[in-house]
Formats: C-alpha cells, structure tokens, sequence
DNA sequence: AAAAAGTATTGACACGGCGTCAAAATTGAC
DNA sequence: GTCAATTTTGACGCCGTGTCAATACTTTTT
C-alpha cells in the first residue's frame, strides 16, 4: 500500500515466495479477531497456528513473537486510515471540506475496521514496543508521520489560503492535537464505555463529529459550519471511500521486511 | 475513600484482620509498578507474591485474577481522579473557573499519578472487564458516573447561571465529551508518541490546557479565557491539591468486597 | 534428470505463569 | 489449652513462549 514497491516486477516470486507471502496475508487476518476481541492475551501464537494448520515454528518464521503481529496490524491499521485521510482530501477544495472530509473518514474508519481501531489502541497502551524489531517500528512512526504531516498540510493551506487565521500563540499543530484528540479520545471512549447512552450521549459518533466543527467554528475557519453542506460533503465522501477503499488485510503485498528476520541481528538503542 | 464507612467502629477488627488490609494494600503497591512500565502482561500474580514475600495461593485469596488487581487499581484511579475533581470544583464559584479548575486537576492527576493514567487505559483497551467480579466492576462504574454527574452539573449550572447558553442541538454531554475527549485523547496521545516534539508540539500538557479553553471559548462560556486570570486559578488548584490530595495507594481503606471471595459465586449475567 | 545447496517445517525441550485444591499451619473464641 | 474457623502453603495439570537440531521440501547447478 502506500509507498509502492519500484517497478521491479516478479522481484523474488518463486511458487513458494508467493505462498510464504500468501501465508503471512492469512496469519495477520487470523490474528486480528483474536486481538480485537480478546486483546493481547489473546492473541497466541499457538492459536494462530493451529487456525492456519501450521506448527508454531512457522508462525515463529514469519514474525519474531506475537507483538510483532500485533505491530503488523497496527501498521495496516495507519497506513489504511491514511489512505482513506488522502482521499478524503482530494476530494475537496476548500480547507475547512478537507478537514471535514478527514474526520469523515475517521469516522467510517472506526465503523468499517473496528478491529484495526481496537489494534491502535492497544499498541498504544501496552508495553509492545520493547518488544519488536527496530525495522516495523520505523514502518509505523513514518505513517504516523504521513499523517500528521498531511493534515498538517491542511491546515497551513488553510492558513496561506485566508480561511483560517490563529490567534497569537496558537499554532498549527496545536490546532491538529485538538481535533486528533477529540476524535481519538472520543472514539476511545465511545468504544470502551458501554453505558453512554444512559449519561445522555445516545450518538456519540454525531457528538464527535459535533464537536470537531464547533473547535473549527471556535477558530473561525471558514466557512462556518452549515448542516445541510456539511451532510452533503458527507455524503460524498463516504460514497467515494467506499468505493476506493478496501479491506486492508487483502493487500498486505509490502509488509516490507517480513522472511529475512529469521535471525535478525540485536543491534539497535 | 469516597463513600466513607457507616461508622460501626471496629467493625471486625482483630490484628489478622488489619494485617489483611494491609497486605491488600501492599499487593496494589507492588502490582502498580508492574503495570505501568510492562502492561498487563508484566502484571504477573507470581511476580506480586515473590515480591510481598508470600505465595501465590495468598495473592489468590486476596484477588480472583490478575484482572481484579488491576481493576482495583483503576478503581484507585477513577475515585482519586473523582476527588481531584470534586477539591477543584469546590475552590471556585464561577462555573468557567470551576470547569477550568478540573482541567488544571486533569493535568495534575497525570502528572502526579502516571502509573495510575496508564492503568486507566490498559483497563479501557484490555479486554479485563469478562474477567473480573460485578462486585468491582460497579464500583468502576459508579465511579465514572459520579464523575461524569459532578461535571455535567458544573455545565448545567452554567447555563442557569447564564454564563453559557449552548447553540440549538447541542446538549450538555456534548460539551462535556468533548472536554473528556481532549483531554484523555490528548494525554494518551502525549504519553504514546515519544516524539510529539519533532512535529512541533514540544509541550503536549500545554496544548491541551489551550485546546480546552479553546473550546469553551468556542461555545462562549464566561467569562472567556484571560492568560493572567487562568494562571493564578491553575496555581491556586495546583497547590490545594497539593496540600489535599495524596498518594491514593495508602488508603484502600474501603477496597469493598476483598476478603469474602474466596469462593465467589459464579451467577451473573 | 540427478545431485547439491539452500530454505522451510517440524516437534521436542526447558521455562514460566495460571488457577485449583487438599493438607498443614495459624488464629481467635471459649 | 482446646477446638473450630480461617489462612497459608506447595504441588498439580494446563497452556503458552521461544529455541533448535533434525527432517522435509524447493530451487539451482551441473
């Protein structure tokens, strides 16, 4: 997915190079139910192995141990939610629909995926890290980087282009935490806190998105928020994700680095 | 802490007892640190038992699971985070200040307990909550709701008071998951993504304090954000909690249902 | 087409944590 | 000091991890 290979074609594809590749494909879309519904713990090699008919050394070929999964997953998860970020930009103009069009998208990204949603959380939140090669890690900080670059783009056009101006000390940065924040958070909670509703928050994905255009109106970027066109931008966009925007597990084609770590070497900070 | 014990008085308390309690609070203790820098995993009832110097059958006679203790801790979490608030709330009269106040308490809470913050996400992303009793599980619950009450009255009584008067359609727990979703949003993403610096945000807890106000300016709560005024109120909370508000580990005092079991009946739903 | 070289797969091993339970030790009431 | 009640223990069976030498299979070479 995102940065496609150098047109090198039939780089390495032996019968069994396509069936290793293939293998690897059926591994992470094995995992991702175990972890999203049953967390890390849940996730085992062991089982992972017997669901695709293997022995857990094979499994052991493919990813170093099971965060090393988990981190698959949760790349997928940020490379797909970043193709879903450009294509919601492209498809407008003006800043302010762009950045709409980006929580849109967050949106249908929790609602089509919500295993890949659950992925990130938990990679977030648990000791993973420590505990994966050095070349998936780089993998992952470089789409979070895509990303918020991206969107940091936006935001600066926005700026350049009169629709927004911050007040003094505010940066565009800021202004990016704030949004992120608001739909990360909310999403987070929205999913780990089952009794919203009885608190009086009966759509909390309508209150997200909300609150995303009332931070926007609060900084005045232009235009204001108007229902009608902002459903209608909606619309649009969620239309052309589904169309352009597939399951991910499907095309795992570059999950770079993946059969030469049968003995990776140590050697990193 | 919290809702304080009908004062029965000795309400069974032989030396084995309070030697019970003790080692209860001693189990959270030595349990806190393990999650916090390993994650769930790195919460092992082995590890705890080694380190309190007992086996592990007398972890179990104190805790179902491993998921019980760290439920514990997040209950330790949630009802210091409660009182935090409840002392913030307490020291102005002023709505905007009083919600300025607990957004001060927020950034204390996380800086003062990070061990605490962590725990509260694991419990929100790990899937602990089949695992542990309904005993517990509703202490949690209370908590939180207790919690979300006392806010969503500090917002209410901001629109009787005429300080804030909310645009049509948006509803009291609207403003207040947003301010939620900034803030435990904000933090988790500040604590999970080591280089927040190289994208410009070199200080995270300051942007979220900024985000906040933003937004409340945004719906035009009075009296609106004034750099000098907020700093002598952030101080003013900072150092009353300081005074008021300690390490919450020494009092499980009321740690509820803790001893009684040892066999607990399976029946739920 | 057969042998050699290179890979992938396997299953057994040592280890460590979980959760249970009957037996042993301790406690506190009389 | 005795005895019933409670707490503590350690050993058990289970499951998962991560490693590795031996085996099975591909691909390349001749």
């Amino acid at each position: 997915m995102l940065c496609s290979r150098p047109a090198f074609e039939t780089f390495m594809t032996t019968p069994k190079q396509l069936e290793l590749r293939d293998r690897e494909r059926r591994i992470l879309k094995t995992a991702l139910p175990l972890v999203a519904d049953a967390g890390l713990n849940g996730l085992s090699m062991e089982a992972v192995a017997r669901k695709i008919s293997y022995t857990r050394g094979t499994v052991y070929n493919h990813f170093k141990n099971k965060e090393e999964i988990l981190l698959a997953l949760a790349v997928q998860a940020s490379s797909t939610r970043l193709a879903m970020f450009q294509h919601a930009v492209e498809l407008s103009t003006r800043t302010r629909d762009q950045m709409s069009g980006v929580g849109v998208a967050c949106e249908d990204f929790v609602a089509r995926f919500p295993g890949l949603f659950r992925v990130e959380s938990i990679v977030r939140s648990e000791a993973v890290w420590k505990k994966t090669t050095p070349a998936r890690r780089n993998l992952m900080q470089t789409c979070e980087r895509d990303c918020f670059n991206l969107l940091g783009r936006v935001i600066e056009n926005a700026i350049t282009a009169g629709d927004l101006t911050l007040p003094r000390g505010v940066q565009p940065p800021d202004v990016l935490m704030a949004l992120w924040s608001l739909t990360y958070g909310g999403f987070n909670i929205a999913a780990s806190s089952p009794d919203l509703a009885k608190v009086g928050l009966t759509d909390p994905a309508a209150t997200i998105r909300r609150n995303c255009s009332a931070l926007m109106d609060g900084y005045d970027w232009q235009p204001l928020y108007d229902a009608t066109s902002f459903n209608r931008l909606r619309r649009r966009v969620l239309a052309s994700l589904a169309k352009n925007i597939s399951e991910p597990v499907d095309d795992a084609s570059d999950a770079s680095a993946s059969i030469d770590h049968s003995r990776i070497t140590e050697a990193q900070s």
